[in-house]
DNA sequence: GATGAATGAGGCTTCATTCAT
DNA sequence: TATGAATGAAGCCTCATTCAT
């Protein structure tokens, strides 16, 4: 019987709507100074209908959390993917999360707020698999740059380290951006930061 | 009579130790989760006397913030000050941030949890004051990049991009500190910061 | 479907009943001595839910003043209303008053204890109201004094000075009444009101 | 040795100086709103000191109350006492009573505001003071009606009601003046309120 | 005697969550 | 299944009173 899947493709829209409206909300106010009856009036339910959905206000705000962030990630994967230059690579890492910021930017401004982890401690197990899902994005990033190692292409230093100074300039930037929403597109700033990254600030003598 | 003097100065030791409390629930458990009246246990004052001091849990919170982050700033600007060199400039730079950061680590976590700007509406003054800071401590550090340039040093890239990639890498190498509180020094990391904000990663041809 | 005015059916009466508690115990400890947890235990309700009914403690007293109070004015009015002749108007007057303090003589002797008004700065517009609703029901005496003097009934002085008499006189024999409780009808005394206000208290020499 | 003499004069200077103060701020902003802290900075006091001039706010409140309500009934007594008529009597009850309003006119608006007799179960023996001292003024006023009875001057009305009648025309009268606070002398009041006490409102047929 | 910093009980209000309809 | 009124725990803050100096 499809009663079963339609039903399923409802709860799935009623989710979506619900999450939609809880990232706004939430981005723009944060989340302990949003309160559960305002996310209800703005998606169109009621208060209970919230708790159909999600068990709590934390699990709510988890679950957004968590879903945009991995779109993000795929998103990067997939478009990683497709090249197989490792300086294509990295510039792609970039431009998509670039892009994801641009797109999402009042999503965004939740981290720079950041109240992200600031959960109470009930919530542990979501907030373990929320730095689980970090910690695999982080070392997708890592990889890219062992590839461009073994490659010959970048120096041997401590992978982490370089991904880790990567994730910063990127971090930075958009930071930047978000903070000053300036007309100027982010986009824009992706062969700055590969040429940063690659080649420093350093002027070389000649 | 200098009763007024010593009386000041108790005040002051009081305050000091309220603040030097808060930082470390704040920090362990961000600014919402935290009570007016555990901060008044741990730092032994009945809750009414923490109100002779700040004005509101609000304001405390800023002033612990501002102060420290000010005391982080004058550090940054002494210790630079006292180099000519655009690269040496640069490393105090970063190292004596990395300094404040392996000293202040309970600190510095606020700012990974980022509960930081989520204050309410009432308080803008006060958070108007902490960017305006902030702001001040970034142009400052623009300012090194830029004598960088004049002194034919550094590349005529935008300096406030550069200064940006800079803060990002420092920012991003201490929160991988922060996060994993490894035994290992993050003051370590200086060359590294250096090498590949000047350097780069790309691999020179030969 | 009438489910909506029943719903508005359900919601007047539990703020009804909220009211009636609410003025038993104002009445009793004036408004500072009150607790909302007092009134909502004597009403049987939770604290929260109060405030679904009343924004706040200052705004469930004004309510609780204002509609008696006004519920008092439009009985003064009617029954004044079905009279033609002055004299039996201001008799209505008195008796209208005095049937409304014996029937509400808990609420009344919030006005010899006297906090209203004692409200905080923040309730501006709620006093406003109240002391215009006042004022109109002043002017309405003084109006039927005045059409006493046109008709030549009442002698010729000034009317607001004689509604302001015929208030104290009225207010004065009530907060008597009040404060002994007594067995006695305060209705009994409405000839002896209008006695005096009408021919005072010196003996006629003949 | 009259060293304990001058103790006891100081004392009684400052205690006075404490009252003056804290009837300026308990008629602007009535019981509650006053704190005891105020009253002591515009005392030029430390707090504890007003601990050692009254046993408690309360107290101190209720001191003020009853030591200038006494100097009024004195002022009262004394005025009516000089005079032999009883017309005459009545006339200096009413514009001895006028004059402190006229005098006292910010202690008199705490009538207005009302929050006397508001004060916690606690306190219960100083308000029978004060009542039982309002209760020896009002049988003075009964008192100098029944002697306008006995000579044949008054009506033969109970003089309970008729002492209770005047007292109403005199308060609201000065009630309405102390509201409006007009430039126009409330003392010029006094043959209105005799006129309309002694003859009444209602015009002769002639 | 004078001081005023410290106290802490207690008040008002908010809001995540539940459950009867 | 959807609703939203009811709940009540918990938080921030005030202020009368005390007591060590």
């Amino acid at each position: 019987m499809d009663k079963a899947e339609r039903k399923e493709r409802e709860f799935n829209l009623r989710r979506a709507e619900i999450l939609e409206q809880a990232e706004k909300i939430f981005a723009a106010k944060g989340f302990h100074n949003t309160t559960v009856a305002e996310i209800a009036g703005a998606s169109g339910f009621a208060v209970g209908t919230l708790y159909q959905f999600f068990e709590s206000k934390e699990q709510l705000y988890t679950a957004m959390l968590t879903e945009k962030l991995n779109m993000m990630y795929s998103d990067v994967r997939e478009s990683v993917a497709m090249e197989e230059d490792t300086v294509r690579k990295i510039e792609c890492l970039v431009a998509s999360q670039f892009r994801f910021v641009e797109n999402n930017a009042e999503f965004c401004s939740i981290f720079i707020r950041g109240d992200h982890l600031s959960l109470s401690e009930g919530s542990a197990a979501l907030r373990i698999r929320m730095v689980a899902d970090y910690a695999v994005h982080v070392s997708f990033t890592e990889e890219v740059i062992r590839e461009g190692i073994r490659a010959g292409i970048l120096k041997e230093m401590d992978p982490r380290m370089m991904a880790a100074a990567l994730t910063g300039i990127i971090n930075s930037c958009a930071s930047k951006w978000l903070a000053m929403m300036k007309g100027a597109s982010l986009m824009g700033n992706v062969p700055f930061v590969i040429n940063i990254f690659l080649e420093g600030v350093r002027k070389n003598a000649h």
